[in-house]
DNA sequence: CGAGGTGCTGACTGGTCGGTCAGTTAACAC
DNA sequence: GTGTTAACTGACCGACCAGTCAGCACCTCG
């Protein structure tokens, strides 16, 4: 029986490579399909009150599974996180790598980090997990490995504009952290109190920001 | 008996304005008493693994105390709060009305923000607070209410000193939103990962967007 | 076919913890 | 001093819930 960590096994990671009815990807398709639920409950119910029932009923299983595939809640919600975390850097690396001039991509890896509607919670999980991790080592691991995964993606991102001669910005590095603080204390914002601030004021301010650190007018990005 | 939030009833709010040693103080310094040690205990355990006999065995006092002076535990913890974010307003009313030129008083309300040694974790309280406000409209309050306050403080300090003809900077309010917004953006970071950057790093980038932010050169602040 | 392993069930348990309550002590009112 | 009420105690209870376990059905491989 399974209960080790995906990525803490040897074996091969790819679902898609295996038999699609084997049972190592039936296995798979089931952790997936909680972890999954997990997110959900937890977006729902927050991360504290969340119950290993709730994940169970959510899928429609008993109880017990959920411990059959991960040996503890704490482990089921630091693998859901790490999954979150894993998706969230792909979509990243995609937006970021995506054509376009410098202040196209920088433009759009901004509108990525930002919510899309009025009740996008996406944000609430990051948020959950930010005041879990003062208390999990793992978690902060997790959460670590994101953070350079944004600061990296917008130093690159600047650099490779001051390399092409569109951008300005003797400090990449010093202007990522900026902007990518600036950014997650707008989100913050804007997820605790949505009423406080509109998501125009919000992308403005963004691109106010990241226009004066890479040396550029607020006109060089998109008018709202 | 009380059970009665000490805002909510409409009897005389201040302590010091009582007897010592009569009733109504006496209970007013057990609640006192009972808030400080919820904040401890907050502090170390976080909110959610936080019981309520923590908070009695750290006042050396009976479980059921807590329950006359509170009526559940999501109210004891909402009064520290709200106690904890009235303490911090008062301490950066102070900071923002001391005296000295614009420069100044804004760089001591930004190094207010800072943390004052590596392991100064005033700020745990808050992220564990911005979580749980998701799911508790009483609590968002009492963070509107700091997040308003620490809002007005910068807009203030920006707009006497543009009056004063120290600082340029045509929209205050704006400015004062971004700089919140990255001081929020950079402790989070900084208590979350405090290896990943350094006190000195954090009060250099805020430095360097407040200069910019009312416009002057980063020179004007102090150096590191 | 049969043996053994895998995915899964659901009843159960042991511990935890918020909240209650009957009772005690001492301050205060009259 | 006598009655009343505030402050407080500590035993108790009942709900809740993570994790266990015996057993079952099915797949797969020899």
């Amino acid at each position: 029986m399974p209960k080790t960590s995906p990525t803490a096994d040897g074996r091969g990671r790819h679902e898609s490579l295996r038999a699609p009815h084997s049972r190592a990807a039936i296995a798979d398709r089931r952790r997936a399909e909680l972890l999954e639920a997990a997110r959900q409950v937890v977006l729902e119910r927050g991360m504290s009150s969340t119950r290993v029932a709730d994940v169970a009923s959510a899928t429609n299983v008993s109880g017990g599974l959920i411990h059959y595939h991960f040996a503890t809640k704490d482990d089921l919600i630091a693998e859901m996180l790490r999954a979150s975390s894993l998706e969230e850097q792909q979509q990243l690396e995609r937006v970021a790598s995506d054509s376009g001039d410098a202040v196209t991509r920088l433009d759009r890896v901004i509108r990525h980090y930002l919510p899309r509607t009025k009740d996008d919670q996406s944000w609430v999980l990051w948020i959950e997990a930010w005041a879990a991790s003062l208390r999990s080592p793992v978690l902060r691991n997790i959460l670590a490995e994101l953070e350079r995964a944004w600061l990296a993606v917008l130093e690159r991102v600047i650099r490779e504009g001051v390399a092409a001669g569109e951008l300005d910005c003797d400090d990449p590095s010093g202007a990522a952290e900026r902007i990518d603080a600036l950014l997650d204390g707008l989100l913050l914002r804007a997820t605790v109190h949505p009423e406080a601030i509109s998501r125009r004021r919000l992308l403005e301010h963004a691109r106010t920001v990241a226009a004066h650190e890479v040396g550029l007018d607020r006109s060089a990005f998109p008018r709202a």
